[in-house]
DNA sequence: CTTGACTCCCAAAACGTTTTGGATGACCTT
DNA sequence: AAGGTCATCCAAAACGTTTTGGGAGTCAAG
């Protein structure tokens, strides 16, 4: 309704000057700039948003990739980092906008759209595998970028992820310290990174141990995922005590798969990412997860710092898995 | 990197004539068009998404407000809502952007900046209140918008919402009919539409029975609230049999009252939203939800009509509540 | 040969900003 | 009075697209 033109009119300015006033540079005199600024605030002038990005060839945009395949991130957790980051993200005039990917497009194709188009000014990827196309694409075209998740590219990324080597092989270890030494994994798709990394914390551990680790069944990401890898585990003849779960929802499919099974009550298990919903499984679900606050303004910060050119090798950040003591850990197990 | 000034040249043809070919006008010759293609294809070439916003005087974006207050669960399913509404708009050329509200600021504000700022075409707004500045600021200033939920605007607008008043009023109903007498209301904060409705379900549902409906206490939407507001009314002399709750968070916060009071397992329980979590709660959470598939594509499509023009009055969906049949809402109650 | 219709193409304007490179005086300095 | 320095303002260009309003050329009909 209201623009630049119309408002240097009725002020008797150019267009110029009103621009500049109202940016505060210094070439313009306190005077008409608080004359310009009082005016514009009373029509409630606001420039156009797509005729400054032409100009200053920047969309004011960050796209943020929806996992859209089941075993998405959980809900609770998912929005909160949203809203972090969006909210942070707005504090440097940039918005967050959703990266669909609508179905028969590969999420490469997706990436490919936004930024060909100009559309985004930087990408936010969410469930990264450890080959990942759009990490590589998005590298050739020096498009910065921040990634939820490492993954095994040779060119540094900028990421934050949590070290879920660290905290399934620790996971691992106080299973083995309370005296069990048959516990299974429960392992999520192995081309994702966090899935791989967690089963390698998980095998060091065993070999630490002198363990053999043998009592591992892979599954989607999901809660019925969960309950069949467990399933399989559960009818080998010489089962585990302890499961040791990809991910939370994982772990409550395999909840589900104990309370199925005779002596199920016995075996302990513990998941991965603390959904609120695993308080409320019974056995309240013993988990883990990532240190830190307000994950979402993590990352706007980082993807700030990338769009200021800042070197990837200086935009990672791998966190500290911390365990989060409920009560499907330590269940009376009768093997003497 | 690529426009279409240098395609034109590389092609030996004006940009008009780029331009046309690639929208498939028909005053460009199929033999140039098809050469142009294959050129725009070879060079990967997409229109600059500003300069044709800018021209078009179309922002090609749509923002949805955000609800989640960090900690609170957040309307149900609300990921799923937005990956299919992002999906759906996709196909239409719109992206669906994220406004959230920096503290300090209002969500009038924020609607403001978004309007004025000619950065969107259309908005989502999620948690309606009964009288909602921003539902008045969009129809002031013409915008289109569609909301999910009422409000008590006398201009209507397009919304979706579910009918919680009939599908309150039935719950309450089926108690009365299994028995209870004393059936109480854990109501949500009552500026909010959905609130407020389900609330006049229940007490219809009362009155309908001859019934005192004495029997409330209001709280805020989450856990906490519910768990509260259980408190105060179980520990009335008369307390009630049976709880109607106006979400299924503040179910579950109920349950947890209940857990910590004598003969609080006689008494029966339900909730509204269908949150996976209510499933994991002991006993499991009966709830209701919406009827409805893909509730993100039905909110998309109503957006694309608001923006094509369509009049608000055919813009309303007022969906069917449906009963979710678990345990909690039948239990024992050994009161002869 | 002229006229009109039709096909294919294009120059230029417009969208609303930001930025560049001065222009115009006023005021000091010498 | 001339030269220099500031303070304040502005015209015009540029960003890359879409659309308007024709302009050539061809062909058939009159």
């Amino acid at each position: 309704m209201s623009n630049l033109k119309q408002l240097a009119q009725s002020l008797g300015l150019s267009i110029t000057t009103v621009s500049r006033a109202l940016d505060g540079y210094a070439d313009v005199s306190p005077a008409t700039r608080e004359r310009v600024r009082e005016a514009a605030d009373k029509v409630g002038y606001r420039p156009n948003a797509s005729a400054r990005r032409l100009r200053k060839q920047r969309a004011e945009l960050v796209a943020v990739t929806l996992p859209s395949d089941p075993g998405h991130i959980g809900p609770p957790h998912f929005i909160d980092m949203l809203s972090g980051c969006a909210e942070h993200l707005a504090g440097a005039g940039l918005n967050l906008v959703i990266a669909p990917v609508p179905r028969g497009e590969s999420e490469l194709e997706m990436c490919r759209r936004f930024v060909d188009g100009r559309r985004v000014d930087a990408m936010l990827l969410v469930r990264t595998k450890r080959h990942d196309e759009r990490v590589e694409f998005l590298q050739s075209r020096g498009i910065p970028f921040v990634t939820n998740g490492r993954t095994e590219s040779l060119m540094p990324h900028a990421f934050i992820d949590g070290d879920g080597f660290s905290g399934f092989r620790e996971a691992t270890l106080r299973f083995h310290a309370a005296g069990h030494r048959r516990i299974g994994h429960i392992a999520g798709p192995q081309e994702y990174y966090f899935a791989h990394a967690r089963h390698r914390g998980w095998q060091a551990a065993m070999d630490e141990c002198g363990l053999e680790a043998d009592l591992c069944a892979e599954g989607a990401p999901t809660e019925q995922g969960g309950y069949l890898a467990a399933l399989e585990l559960l009818r080998l003849p010489r089962r585990p005590t302890a499961l040791v779960c990809a991910t939370d929802e994982m772990a409550i499919g395999a909840l589900r798969a104990l309370r199925e099974i005779e002596g199920g009550e016995a075996i302990s298990i513990v998941g991965h990412d603390d959904l609120p919903i695993g308080a409320f499984a019974s056995p309240p679900l013993s988990t883990m997860r990532m240190t830190g606050e307000n994950l979402g303004a993590s990352f706007a910060s980082l993807l700030l710092r990338a769009i200021a050119g800042e070197p990837a090798e200086s935009l990672q950040e791998l966190r500290p898995i911390e365990f989060v003591d409920r009560e499907s850990h330590r269940r009376p197990f009768p093997e003497a």
